[in-house]
DNA sequence: CATGAATGAGAATTCATTCAT
DNA sequence: GATGAATGAATTCTCATTCAT
């Protein structure tokens, strides 16, 4: 078994290496600008070689997606288990959001911000009414919560919630995509917002 | 064959013709995606037509981002020099800047989304800190006219306006990018946002 | 015009030399085997060059077969119009058929030996329901002919056709494919084979 | 996959199955379009273990060939034992010989219709001369038999031979061949075919 | 001003094959 | 005896670009 084992782990470990050149080129070059070969040539392996792990490129990105989703949806559902109160609940929701975007930007950019719907085969589960989608659903459930609570100003549920995602993205893309932007201190920019949109800047 | 039945309609301004096309192009697939050939295509001329008018790819790409960064600040320039009220324009502001990415998707797409900057040659990549600054220095300067003027809270300018710009561009990135995602009805969700981050969300 | 005229020339004449590297190739190394790249460089021209004349590897099989179908119809058709009398025209026509194979045995064997009706896109007109069948047409017809004026026995018009088809092609075929066998004088069988299908071989 | 739900059915000839799997996949996709892989997937195991039975693809496709002949020429040799009389033996021999070719077209493809004595590596391309000949040399013997017995028109018996083979040939490899072609009845095709070179078509 | 012809480089992917186990 | 991992070479095809006209 110690055997067996071992080469499990090392298996793994390659497809690790592969996810995350992969992710990364993704990210900073555009999928299309990527090519099998330069992920081989990072990793150092043959381009054959990526085809032992990953059914084609398509396979790669999807797999990211799906990766980052399930990392979203994890920490998500961590917050919700600890916290009994919606409202700071739904604080840390957003903080973990935009944290989680900006731990992992690559799979951010990927996912997030050039989804490419084309490339990931639409007919097989479009990752937007699957993973991502339930994703979604989780925000939109807790936001209701706050809601009935009366924690949250009476408003349509699902525009709420998406006023929410939209400061949350826009955070976070904007940080990673334009990282010669002179943003104000990231922390205080980040609270800042959370604050704003619970408050609003109005005075 | 597009070539042979060209259109007669006045090619005057065929370098206007490759710009629109190859910005429609280059954002809907991305830059790797889209080829020369494509946009001749498209256009109905000739691959090599457009090598007289734009010296490579990339030049066809930096010129588009320039003329994306103008025609904004045309557009805020309109908003300051008609509005009295500094919250009233600023409301506007923030309008004009959803309105326009959703009007130029494509071009929004290659400005905000994917500043390509690598894509230019290392040395250019200054198109970011200057036309790009030139127009966030705008939204700044409306901001501090706000606070001056006791409408919005005393806070730090440079966060304000970067909180209001991350809504924006999370608004307008997820309407471009996330296509078959359920948005709530569209004004709806772009008023409501800049309600929201006037007056807050909490209760 | 000169020039135009001599570039059109110019052009055909290339394409003529693609299409007959590439029939040759495809009989001698059957379809799959032969590369772009091969023809590319019997001809001396990059890889490339060859998709400005044909659409695919597909494409250049299609044109094949369809030039081979339109040879051999031309040749019956002259044929058809010259003889009065049926039975000596189908005489003329088996000779013709295998001339014809043994004169482009190339075209002969990528049409006829190795069809490979999957390679030619089936739901684009299969050339055997097309020109194939339409070359095929004009054999039943002479040999109905021949049965009304009484020169053949009676007998079902398609079955005696197909028969006088499987003694053409079985001599062009093995004639062709098994260069390396002691076959008795080319011409000596030919005019033989048609004279036992005629007469029989039994005392 | 299927390699772990592998029959379990007995594998004690692992070679014979091998054997079987690339002889149709040679024959129904070409010799370039398959792949040890194929085999290997077919017959589930990896295809390294095919390279613990053969040499490598040319080893494999060699055995195929040669096994093909030595079947036809034992099918010969049962008939010439069996029947007294030399003509109808050579009725049988003909209708053995087409049979044949449709009960196994596989292995008529590779070895009759296209004799890949090229992929053989030249200098053992002797295959079509030894054992091609030898069985065919049969058939000579027979025709010369039926012609001392008055049986058959006196004629150079090679080349009848090889007139009843091109027949014999042309039945077999159009109707491998060219699948979608409206042939009439087989049985009846065969049989008339036999008939008319026996007897003439001609009234 | 515009183009047709041509090409070298590179894309995703598949293949036969080897090697260590 | 059988296999999993890995690869170099080859496949079709597309692209940006140049050159002569």
């Amino acid at each position: 078994m110690g055997i067996r084992e071992r080469r499990n782990r090392e298996k793994e470990n390659l497809r690790r290496e592969i996810l995350d050149a992969a992710s990364e080129l993704f990210a900073r070059e555009g999928y299309a600008s990527v090519s099998m070969r330069k992920i081989a040539e990072r990793i150092e392996y043959s381009p054959t070689t990526i085809y032992l792990y990953f059914k084609d490129k398509n396979d790669l990105l999807r797999q990211i997606c799906e990766e980052t989703f399930a990392k979203l949806i994890r920490k998500w559902e961590q917050i919700v288990r600890k916290n009994e109160d919606p409202l700071t609940a739904l604080r840390k929701y957003m903080r973990a959001y935009v944290d989680f975007g900006l731990k992992y930007p690559n799979h951010y950019e990927v996912t997030f911000i050039n989804p490419i719907a084309d490339h990931l085969g639409g007919n097989e589960s479009s990752y937007e009414s699957s993973m991502g989608k339930k994703a979604f659903e989780n925000l939109v459930t807790l936001v209701e919560r706050c809601m009935q609570a009366g924690q949250l100003k009476k408003a349509d549920v699902a525009q709420t919630s998406q006023v929410i995602w939209a400061l949350g993205h826009g955070l976070v893309s904007l940080l990673i995509s334009h990282k010669d932007f002179p943003f104000v201190n990231r922390k205080a920019l980040i609270e800042g917002s959370i604050d704003m949109i619970f408050d609003g800047i109005k005075e």
